[in-house]
DNA sequence: TGGTTATATGAACGGGCGTTCATTTCAATC
DNA sequence: GATTGAAATGAACGCCCGTTCATATAACCA
């Protein structure tokens, strides 16, 4: 034990987030103790605010963290010509992306109420912004006569929970891999669009 | 102020649960203490200990009560005779009933892992259960030739979490009327499906 | 090699936590 | 009107909370 002082500031502030993360994930932010973190990351918890602010500024920076490398994510990622194309592409993408990163996943969905008023206002825009991707190309596929859809904020809505949901029941172990699941889900997304 | 003491049990422990699935759902579990409760009930902390077990046992009274319900109303509810009726009474049913229980969906899926792992079980089972009614419904009408699924068990799960997602956006003062997200919702949900 | 500085310790702060219990209060019964 | 018992009080229990800070240490740079 005993982790003696010194300079570990690279390693420790990954360190950190990383068993934040974690913990948040699995017991809720509200339920561990900073000094639960500090234990997992080999440190006293006095040590943790070299890194962050307070409690609620390492959950602000962990649920902006996602989000922002969600929206870059989706920036650099190849997007199709038609909106038929365009919606398969994000369909996958979403997959992909939210699987990859449960925990993640899990704080920005499960934590917004114990955010302060101006840190959910941030991280609630940036959703927004996600949002506003799936809508634009549900609108343009409606608009080309290529959609069906009785009401294109409703089927983003819908789509998105959809698709979301595949992060509560999805397990590496399980029945069926990741490249079957997103040709699924596709299938049946299509289907609800109408197309 | 001052409640002094006599019998209100009968007022007392209804509205002791009414306070704390309004503030679980709010704040979560574990950032709600007793005494937030006892507050709002009007009555000190110490009295709340007549009605329940302990804070755990409250929180399991709750989610249980609540799937006890769900399963009832299904049970009572018209369920057509073909699986094509069955899917639309199941759609409408669930909408409706999590629209008017707000605060109590929304425990139930955010508090699972707040509950030991001898109340989650029965939690788990109950949910379960729920999730059957659909599958059975999707299997019966694809044996039916009546909907084309690439996988029954990801579709009801598909299904379900779109449909609950309802939850997290609907407000009475919005848009649309349940009525007309039952509609909506329905007509999506008939297209995934393939019928 | 010695001084500087980043990084850690560990104790302390005030306060809130869930729960228990002896005691008090009051409505209902005889 | 006296007795009874359910239902409440309010203080106390030991414990953990987030955060701060004086102090110690080890790595880096002159």
């Amino acid at each position: 034990m005993a982790r003696t002082s010194g300079s570990h500031s690279d390693i420790t502030g990954p360190r950190l987030r990383d068993a934040a993360q974690r913990l948040f994930a699995q017991h809720g932010y509200a339920a561990v103790s900073m000094r639960q973190i500090a234990a997992e990351v080999g440190v006293q918890a006095g040590a943790l605010y070299n890194y962050i602010p307070d409690k609620q500024g390492l959950l602000f920076n962990l649920m902006k963290a996602h989000l922002d490398d969600l929206l870059a994510a989706w920036q650099a990622e190849p997007k199709g010509e038609t909106p038929l194309e365009a919606l398969e592409s994000f369909t996958r993408f979403h997959i992909r992306f939210h699987l990859d990163r449960p925990d993640a996943v899990f704080i920005a969905y499960m934590e917004l109420r114990n955010l302060e008023p101006a840190n959910f206002a941030v991280i609630e825009g940036l959703r927004k912004r996600y949002e506003t991707v799936l809508e634009d190309i549900l609108r343009a596929g409606k608009d080309a006569g290529v959609f069906t859809l009785p009401d294109t904020k409703l089927a983003t809505l819908a789509v998105i929970a959809m698709l979301t949901g595949v992060t509560t029941w999805y397990r590496d172990t399980g029945r069926l891999s990741r490249d079957r699941v997103e040709r699924i889900y596709w299938n049946m997304v299509r289907k609800a669009v109408g197309a």
